[in-house]
DNA sequence: ATTGGTAATGAAGTATGGCTTCGAATTTCC
DNA sequence: GGAAATTCGAAGCCATACTTCATTACCAAT
């Protein structure tokens, strides 16, 4: 029920989508499964910190950015 | 060997430290023990998403400080 | 209507690692 | 020096991140 992992997903999924990748795509970069990141990016499960990290190096984006839901971004929505 | 969890634990150190408090009390606060503080600090693993909230929750920063590495003698919040 | 590409979803299984407990050693600091 | 704070090891528990497989749904185009 954490709001934390459902947030993070939905960060991930829109920076997915900013880098112009598919859901397979970032799956096959990171070495996950393709339901791997749709479950992460529905926030089914938060992802450990060794997944973190490949996740943030394909998006080419810290960390952090994975982390800031300062704002409901004005780009790639919908 | 994640550096990840190195940085975290670092920051993290930090920030436990700025909010003068020590490890026991952070793990008391939590519900962790004091030796999974000092794992984590020390960057042995990387908590999961549930401790992730906590500890934020308690030093009362957002969850993207914890993974922001930007400045050794920050002062980022203010 | 059907194809093709993408994503959602479920069920079931594996195993990694987050976390604990206990005990002792070490560092830090007054 | 001595107490408090932190580190370290080893062993074990168990929650959950991740897998595989299989199905379903969505959405454009043609």
């Amino acid at each position: 029920m954490s709001t934390l992992k459902v947030q993070f997903g939905q960060q991930l999924k829109q920076l997915r989508k900013r880098h112009g990748i598919t859901q397979e795509g970032l799956a096959g970069l990171t070495g996950l499964t393709t339901e791997s990141i749709s479950n992460i990016e529905r926030g089914i499960f938060g992802p450990k910190f060794d997944t973190l990290e490949k996740l943030a190096d394909v998006l080419e984006v810290p960390v952090k950015q994975l982390f800031d839901f300062s704002q409901p971004n004005s780009k790639v929505s919908r």
